[in-house]
DNA sequence: GAGGTACGGTAATGGTCGTTACCGGATTTG
DNA sequence: CAAATCCGGTAACGACCATTACCGTACCTC
């Protein structure tokens, strides 16, 4: 899909205006003109590099998806349960709150009924390598003993909603800005917490 | 704000062919005319009584905020803690999983940087409420020695996010329909259980 | 050093769309 | 019945914008 091209210093101009713009303002409220105005450069080099607004816009997620969702997250060597999920769920945290994060999961949002599929390869590059690992560290988790018997899809959809909470949701509509370090952490553990114990008094 | 105008059968059917056409394309992609062609009327119509293209879709948003999250969903009286959490986890799923509903936010996040104001009166109007709720249910529970100790409006937004877990973004970006009633209640029951007691084994 | 190609700048084209103006008929009002 | 108001239909206006064409210059090749 992807031909290894060498680095080429007018598309990487592009594609951060592009990125710039289009996550803070939308894609139909940027205009190619305004693309050009930040990253110097003619109409004339998007259109031979992508061919229209639009590839310019796709090229622009999926690169974003693979380059944001890629760094590792997702599968380093286990610790123990505990950890594993304390750390995932700071990282996702970290991740999914990031100002471009948010920008792009909301031009994704807004234009997933006009590109369904563009939605679609999104959510299955970045989210969902999150959400299948952690769905088999639960499943070896559940076979050692350490959790309950469990649907692991199910379960692991559970904890990234609970890891996200209803914080994501605010900064998604605008309400918060990027979460602090101290915040992270504290929502982070307070997730793991709840899904391995939850909120009834053992014993 | 509103005033309790009587009602308009061309308001109405403005508003309903607005809110078909705004809500499965977005805003920029609904002309004026495409709302006329649907609604019948003439563009006078709108601009008298909204005054534009945005007035109206402001109104849309502010009215069926309030519709859809108005039905008496939030704050029934308590049954116990357990079945309050279930017959609140359906009822979110049901509306929050509905098409219209989920229409209504992604439109509201595709324009939530230009509109910043309609976001977040959006976000009071609608799931705030429900949050603000859970809040108090957990609150007493915590009281009563039900569960643990805790911060209720951290552990309702817990129990939000894991109410909606993956699923909910999924559709959100329009990857799936919605979900048939036994998978509500699914879901919705694993959520209670999960937020209640853990995955760990107890004892 | 000559010829050609690549590229930035700008203008032109064609279409869409929000908004306003105009027209004719229907309905209401005195 | 006459006058005025309302409203639907249509056209006009002006702006914006994606896309393409044109032009001049700089660099690269031979």
């Amino acid at each position: 899909m992807t031909e290894p091209s060498p680095p080429d210093p007018r598309r990487a101009a592009l594609m951060s205006a592009a990125a710039d713009l289009f996550f803070e303002r939308g894609y139909a409220a940027t205009s190619i003109d305004a693309i050009i105005d930040r990253a110097g450069g003619s109409k004339r080099t998007i259109y031979a590099l992508f061919g229209s607004k639009e590839g310019l816009f796709e090229a622009l997620v999926r690169e974003n998806t693979e380059r944001m969702f890629g760094a590792a997250l997702f599968g380093g060597e286990e610790l123990s349960l505990e950890a594993t999920l304390r750390d995932f769920a700071t990282h996702l945290l970290e991740l999914f709150t990031n100002e471009r994060t948010v920008g792009l999961y909301q031009v994704v949002v807004a234009e997933a009924g006009r590109l369904p599929e563009l939605a679609a390869s999104f959510y299955r590059l970045g989210p969902e390598r999150g959400r299948a690992w952690i769905a088999q560290v639960l499943e070896r988790a559940a076979a050692r003993g350490e959790i309950l018997p469990c649907e692991p899809d199910l379960a692991a959809g559970q904890f990234l909603g609970l890891v996200r909470s209803d914080v994501y949701y605010e900064i998604v509509l605008g309400l918060r800005g990027p979460l602090s370090d101290a915040e992270i952490r504290h929502i982070a553990d307070a997730a793991v917490d709840t899904f391995l114990d939850g909120m009834r008094p053992r014993g």
